[in-house]
RNA sequence: GGCGCUAUCGUCUAAUGGUUAGGACGAAUGGUUUUCAGCCAUUAAAUCAGGGUUCGAUUCCCUGUAGCGCUACCA
C-alpha cells in the first residue's frame, strides 16, 4: 500500500450546484492541505455529468469562494484579472461534460474486454424488477438480463434501437465470484463481495457517463495519485476498482474523510441551517475562522493547539492524523473561533471588512470620519461572534437612541435619583472643556466628579451609559463618550443627557 | 431488507495493556466591574452493552446494540 509516486497529484470535483457546500469546503481543504504539504498539484475538475444539475455561474461562484478562502487551484480552472472563468493545465479540459467522446471509447473498450455490456431494459421494466425484489426482501439490483444476450441479439436490438432512435445504456458487467479489496488511508482495508455489486450504467442514454466511469477515466488520465473523497463513496469504490483493473490501469490511492453530520446527527443538510460557505461569509464568519474550523472536523493534530493558520495547517497535516468517525457541525464553536479571530486581526481590516455590515442598517460609512469608524469597532470587535452584529450593536454612534425611561434607573436606585444624576452630569459636561475628552482623561474627570460629589459609581455611569447608548448592555460609558465626542462632539453629549432627563420628568 | 463504516464528557477530540482518562467549545459558580463582553479561578460532565484474552482492558478479539452511509440512466 505504500505507493511511491512521481509526483502526488489530487483533485477536488464538485459538480456545479452552485454553492459550496461545508462539506465540499472541508474535502477540498483537505486535499490542498495534502498537496501543498507534499509540494503537490491540487487539480480543480468540475463534475457536470448530470445535464439537470447544471447551475449557471457555478464555477464561477466556485472560484470566488474559493479564491477568497485560500485555496487554490494548480490545473483546472481560475479567474482571470476581469474575473472571468479561465482554464489551465495539460491534462484538460477539466469539465467532464467536454470529455464525453473519451468516456465513450472507454465505455465500448470495456464491452469489448467483456467488462461491460449494453442494456437494453426500460425504465418500466427497471422499475418492475426493482418492486418485486424488495416485495421479496431481495437487494434491488439489476437482473443482468441483458448480460445474458448473444452477440446476435445485442447486434439485433441496437439496430432495433437505432431505428427507433432510443440508446441503449452501458453497465458494467461485475465478475461473477470473488471480491475486491479496497484500500484506504484513512478506513484500512475493506472488501466488498463481488455478489452484491450492481451492474451499475457506467454510460446514460443521453451519451453521458455516470459518476463511476468519469471518475475512474479522468482520475487515470489527469494522473491523480489520491483520490480525497467523503466517506459516501466507500460503497463504490470497488466497482471503481474493478473499473481500472478491466481497463488494465493502476488505481490511485483512496482516502475517504468521515461525513460532517447535523446537530441530530444526519447528513450535513441544508434543511437544518446553513451549509453554503458562502452564507456564513455573509453572516460574517472571518474566512480564517471557517478554515480553521473546518480542518478541525474530522482531523487534529495530536496536540493540544487549536488556533491554526492556513500555513501551519499545511505544515502540519497528514492524511493518517484523519479520523473515522463522523463529526457534527457545532455552530457554538465555530462561533468562539470567529469571535478570536475577529479580536486579533488587524484594526484596519476588520473596519475594512465591517463597512458592509453597517451599510445593510442604511448607515452611510462614507459620511464618518474613518477614525469614528474604526473608534467605534475597537469598542464593540471584542464582544462580536460574528461581523454582521456589528450594525445592530453600535447603532447609537450613528443615530439618537430610542429607549424606555426606565432603562436609565440603576438596579439599587430609582427615577429621583437618575434624574438628580443625569442633571448633575449634564453641568459636569457643560463645563467639561473640549480637551479632556479623550477616553483616559474623561474617565479621570468623571471619577474625580463622582468622589466629589460622594456619589456611588453605579448611579451615575448607568444612567450615564444608557442615555448615551440606550442599550441594557454596551461597552463602558467613558470610551462611549469619548467616541461620540470624537464623530458627533460634545452637542451630541449634552443633547443625549437632556432626553434622558426629560424622559424622567 | 442487503452491504459497509463508526462508537471516549452535550459537542470537537487526546491518551494508554496499568493514568486522578487530558485539552477545547458549551454549561454552572465565584472574582474583577456601572451593564455586557473579556480576563482570572473553580466545578459538573465520557470510555455503548455483554462475553472472552490477560495478573490487569477504555485500549486487543467476538457478539450484540445504536447511529450513520450506500443500495438511480444523481453526484
Amino acid at each position: 500500500m505504500a505507493h511511491t509516486h512521481p509526483e502526488i497529484r489530487t483533485r477536488f470535483a464538485p459538480s456545479p450546484t452552485g454553492f459550496v457546500h461545508i462539506g465540499s469546503l472541508r474535502t477540498a481543504l483537505f486535499a490542498f492541505l495534502f498537496a501543498r504539504k507534499n509540494s503537490g498539484k491540487l487539480i480543480l475538475r468540475i463534475e457536470d455529468t448530470d445535464q439537470n444539475r447544471f447551475v449557471e455561474g457555478a464555477v464561477e461562484n466556485l472560484l470566488k469562494v474559493m479564491q477568497h478562502l485560500g485555496i487554490n487551484f494548480d490545473e483546472g480552472f481560475y479567474l482571470d484579472d476581469q474575473g472571468k472563468v479561465q482554464e489551465k493545465g495539460e491534462k484538460g479540459p477539466y469539465l467532464q461534460s467536454q470529455r464525453l467522446e473519451l468516456y465513450k471509447k472507454y465505455a465500448l473498450e470495456l464491452v469489448e474486454k467483456g467488462s461491460a455490456y449494453y442494456c437494453f431494459c426500460d425504465e418500466q421494466r427497471l422499475e418492475e424488477v426493482r418492486k418485486e425484489q424488495i416485495a421479496l426482501k431481495k437487494p434491488p439490483m439489476y437482473d443482468r438480463l441483458c448480460r445474458k444476450l448473444t452477440p446476435e441479439e445485442v447486434r439485433e436490438k441496437l439496430n432495433e434501437a437505432k431505428a427507433q432512435g432510443k440508446n441503449p445504456v452501458i453497465r458494467q458487467a461485475i465478475p461473477e465470484g470473488g471480491s475486491t479489496l479496497v484500500p484506504d488511508l484513512v478506513y484500512g482495508e475493506m472488501t466488498y463481495e463481488h455478489r452484491i455489486l450492481d451492474d451499475q450504467v457506467i454510460l446514460k442514454s443521453d451519451g453521458f457517463p455516470t459518476y463511476h466511469l468519469a471518475v475512474v477515466v479522468d482520475d487515470h488520465f489527469m494522473e491523480i495519485s489520491h483520490v480525497i473523497r467523503g466517506e459516501e463513496w466507500i460503497p463504490s469504490t470497488p466497482k471503481h476498482i474493478l473499473l481500472y483493473q478491466a481497463l488494465g490501469w493502476a488505481p490511485p490511492e483512496f482516502a475517504h474523510v468521515p461525513l460532517i453530520l447535523n446537530p441530530d446527527k444526519s447528513k450535513l443538510s441544508k434543511r437544518q441551517g446553513d451549509v453554503a460557505v458562502e452564507d456564513f461569509l455573509s453572516k460574517g464568519y472571518l474566512k480564517e475562522a471557517l478554515i480553521n474550523f473546518v480542518a478541525f472536523l474530522g482531523w487534529n493534530p495530536k496536540t493540544d493547539q487549536e488556533i491554526f493558520s492556513l500555513q501551519e495547517l499545511i505544515e502540519q497535516f497528514d492524511l493518517k492524523k484523519i479520523n473515522k468517525s463522523a463529526a457534527i457541525f457545532d455552530l457554538a464553536k465555530l462561533d468562539w473561533l470567529n469571535s478570536l479571530y475577529i479580536r486579533n486581526k488587524p484594526l484596519r481590516e476588520t473596519v475594512a471588512l465591517a463597512l458592509p455590515f453597517w451599510e445593510l442598517l442604511g448607515i452611510n460609512t462614507e459620511s464618518y470620519p474613518k477614525e469614528y469608524l474604526s473608534e467605534i469597532l475597537t469598542l464593540e470587535k471584542d464582544r462580536l461572534k460574528k461581523l454582521s452584529e456589528i450594525g445592530e450593536r453600535t447603532k447609537y454612534f450613528f443615530a439618537q437612541p430610542e429607549y424606555e425611561k426606565e432603562l436609565l434607573i440603576w438596579k439599587k436606585a430609582d427615577a429621583n435619583d437618575a434624574s438628580h444624576k443625569l442633571q448633575k452630569l449634564y453641568e459636569f459636561f457643560t463645563n467639561l472643556p473640549e480637551g479632556r475628552f479623550q477616553k483616559t482623561s474623561l474617565e479621570e474627570e468623571l471619577k474625580k466628579f463622582i468622589g466629589q460629589n460622594g456619589f456611588d459609581n453605579g448611579s451615575v455611569l448607568w444612567p450615564l451609559r444608557t442615555c448615551l447608548t440606550g442599550m441594557a448592555a454596551s461597552p463602558g460609558p467613558f470610551e462611549v463618550a469619548a467616541t461620540l465626542f470624537i464623530g458627533l462632539g460634545k452637542t451630541e453629549i449634552l443633547k443625549r443627557i437632556k432626553i434622558g432627563i426629560d424622559k424622567l420628568a
